[in-house]
DNA sequence: ACCTCGACCTGGGCGC
DNA sequence: TGCGCCCAGGTCGAGG
């Protein structure tokens, strides 16, 4: 589900009313794997800590608390909501598509799998359909190492993200430029969307190997990558099925999408049709006739 | 180093 | 109504 756009929506909800929550109680209800350590060492490290402001790079939520940092992946159906006792849950509602899914705040059901009970009275609930994310719990010491984060390029909304290196990590592959997109050593925060929208923004194939990309080409893209998503922070992120930011409201970028979703339809650069076609093992749309 | 495939999960849509 | 198949904002590891 989310990418950059959607985490750093979510990470601003969380941002007005994570900090200073102190966990009364940790409760872990799946049955698998979604969280490490085991869950009741989660339950009893994280009992008694607060949290203090949230960060993020790329997909990651980096979430620090007094003794510890826990890093969250939503994963593709990952969900989190603050929840206060005094305001009324909102039901499920059944959407095409999707399924039920949250508005606003809402009960426990069979897809939460985890409740943080604060001392307010407020809890954070982390609901996640598919199971695919993960959550983490490190000491400092242990963060910097930490291999999910090990693992990452930089985000594209800091200092790091810079012409030179995303250059060279492009010109030295042989992988489509598509996939290069998508691997988070490249660059941290592009999923299958906004791959798509920045590829097509930049005028280049998602089939080109990155090594035979020019300089202006990668100047293109690189700037790209950011504008598409600037946008979609902009507009609150893509809304076509499970992702809701921390107050239960869908994002609105998708109306803002010129290329991602839109095979079959006119392309708003030429007026020809968007094709469709699998690349890196995803679904990917383009434009033949604007798209070199 | 890179590619492809399958796995991990659930649920909705569609065709028959 | 029901079944089987396809699809989905993501990653990971195995095997070639």
């Amino acid at each position: 589900m989310p990418e950059l756009p959607e985490v750093e929506t979510i990470r601003r909800g969380l941002e007005r009313g994570l900090p200073g929550k102190r966990v009364e109680r940790a409760e872990v209800r799946c049955d698998r794997v979604l969280l490490k350590p085991d869950a009741a060492t989660f339950e009893r490290e994280l009992q008694g800590q607060s949290f203090k402001a949230p960060g993020r790079h790329g997909k990651f939520l980096i979430l620090p608390l007094e003794r510890h940092t826990l890093l969250v992946h939503l994963g593709m159906t990952g969900q989190i909501t603050l929840r206060d006792p005094d305001q009324p849950d909102h039901p499920f509602e059944r959407l095409p598509v999707t399924g039920l899914q949250r508005t606003s705040q809402h009960p426990v059901d069979a897809h939460t799998h985890i409740v943080l009970h604060f001392a307010d009275g407020h809890q954070l609930m982390y609901r996640d359909i598919r199971k695919f994310g993960k959550w983490r719990l490190y000491r400092p010491q242990e963060l910097a190492r930490a291999p999910e984060l090990k693992r990452l390029g930089p985000d594209p909304f800091t200092p790091a993200y810079r012409l030179e290196s995303f250059q060279a990590a492009l010109k030295r592959t042989r992988r489509n430029v598509k996939a290069a997109l998508l691997d988070q050593g490249v660059v941290a925060g592009v999923g299958n969307i906004y791959a798509d929208e920045a590829l097509f923004r930049s005028g280049i194939r998602p089939t080109r190997r990155g090594v035979s990309l020019t300089r202006a080409e990668l100047e293109r893209l690189f700037t790209a990558v950011r504008e598409v998503l600037e946008l979609g922070i902009q507009n609150r992120g893509t809304t076509f099925s499970n992702y809701r930011d921390a107050e239960g409201r869908s994002g609105s970028n998708q109306a803002s999408l010129q290329a991602y979703g839109r095979y079959g339809q006119e392309c708003y650069g030429c007026g020809g049709e968007l094709k469709r076609s699998t690349v890196g093992q995803r679904t990917t749309t383009w434009c033949p006739r604007c798209q070199h």
